[in-house]
DNA sequence: CGCGGTCAGTAAACGGTGTTCACTACCGTT
DNA sequence: AACGGTAGTGAACACCGTTTACTGACCGCG
């Protein structure tokens, strides 16, 4: 896969250390313990060899970020796959579930990858669903738009100032997905179904990013059967059981 | 208003002179960027005479959080007051529509007092509405539901598993309200009630927050036709026009 | 084989950070 | 007039990110 160069084998092994100890820092003492010293204490190296991988702390962690979008995405594909076809309803749900699941037995990396300002991170604007989570949603999104017709057509109404705007992102959606190599159907991806995707992954996004943040009004000591409420009422919008 | 000792006075006055300075240096340069060397170089002290007002980093940046919210409340409780009372929708709008407005216009305080670990600023976990913006969504909605029964009452559908859930947070909404001296009565607040309040806050933070960090799954350059949908569709939910 | 370039890694240094500690000088009170 | 509390200082410690000039070892080429 990578070149065998033997020197690039010995620089991707590195790198891949780099990471790990990056992300093991992250997650037992936090983003504020993620140093350049005390990952190259780890590896046995100095702080300034580290620049040989990447330009600065903030490339590092915009890196880490993709690591943990990517561990988030292979974590999240085989459960959905484990979930027949035929089940829609539950595809989603179980995606929302595992979402959640996954954010709360990992708040650190949450935090980083979902609620961390673009400045933070010098992360640039221009960068969309790049790598990040967004792209395992579009693709969940897009595998159950092409192989159903679950989702309400023209009947759902879009509310008229918002067909301008939905009809734009249509296209920057098909190309995300076409990127993934997931072909929809021109005629699957109606307007309809884009502010679905959105109201959907807003609602989760929300009650997740919440719970993670203790930002509650008031105390809610557990959750679960206020996002499985949520669940069940966001299924009933879209038309499922 | 604070003890006239004098000795007192300047203490306090110096107090608001860190906080003003460490909001400014948040607003212009990022939270990175409020540094107790920074702050003490501003007032021409040193750095360590800070330490007779705050225990620590973590300390000063939870003041200033406290602050920022107080100043959030300060805006947009007469934006609401002028919203005549019995426009109730009108008036939820309002809130809503001010809290984003605020948001994007005020992206690191958003940051710091919505999207913090609590880790961050060491906010201890038991820390609610307590001071923060939770109160002032508590408030509002208190207001509202003590002045009308807009709310559907026993008909909206709690799920069931909810119910106990409910149940429990009633009495701490209860206190919170009381607590800023606003008295519901307590057929009012039902657990429907609650329940609702409850789905608004989240698809409220839901949508600011995605826009504030840019994280939705595609780009969206205006996301105000979104939020305007979210606020008409909420409203239908609860019966309002 | 040996020469030369590429490149991971080093050491030292710069300026910045939070925090602690011993210390001064003032201010209000007794 | 003496006293005690307290705001503020200065020096120091242990970190931090980043830059610079430098060392070697490895690799391919002649």
């Amino acid at each position: 896969m990578t070149e065998g160069t033997r020197r690039e084998k010995l620089r991707a092994d590195t790198e891949r250390e780099i990471l790990a100890c990056a992300r093991r820092l992250l997650v037992e003492d936090g983003s504020h313990a993620v140093t350049l010293r005390a990952i190259a204490r780890e590896l046995g190296i100095t702080a300034p060899a580290l620049y040989r991988y990447y330009d600065s702390r903030a490339d590092l962690l915009r890196h880490v970020c993709d690591d943990i979008s990517a561990d988030l995405a292979a974590t999240l594909t085989p459960q959905i796959a484990a979930v027949p076809l035929d089940q829609p309803a539950e595809r989603v749900f179980t995606v929302c579930r595992a979402f959640r699941r996954w954010a709360l037995a990992h708040p650190r990396e949450f935090t980083l990858v979902f609620a961390t300002s673009p400045e933070e991170t010098n992360t640039p604007v221009n960068r969309p669903a790049q790598d990040h989570f967004g792209r395992v949603f579009l693709e969940i999104a897009g595998q159950l738009l092409s192989e159903h017709k679950i989702f309400l057509s023209e009947s759902l109404d879009v509310p008229e100032p918002l067909r301008a705007e939905l009809a734009a992102y249509r296209d920057d959606v098909s190309a995300s997905l076409a990127a993934t190599g997931i072909r929809v159907p021109e005629e699957k991806l109606q307007l309809g179904t884009i502010y679905l995707m959105l109201q959907w992954w807003a609602r989760l996004y929300g009650h997740v990013a919440l719970e993670v943040f203790g930002r509650f009004p008031f105390a809610v000591p557990d959750a679960e059967p206020l996002f499985e409420s949520m669940l069940t009422e966001l299924a009933s919008v879209v038309g499922f059981s």
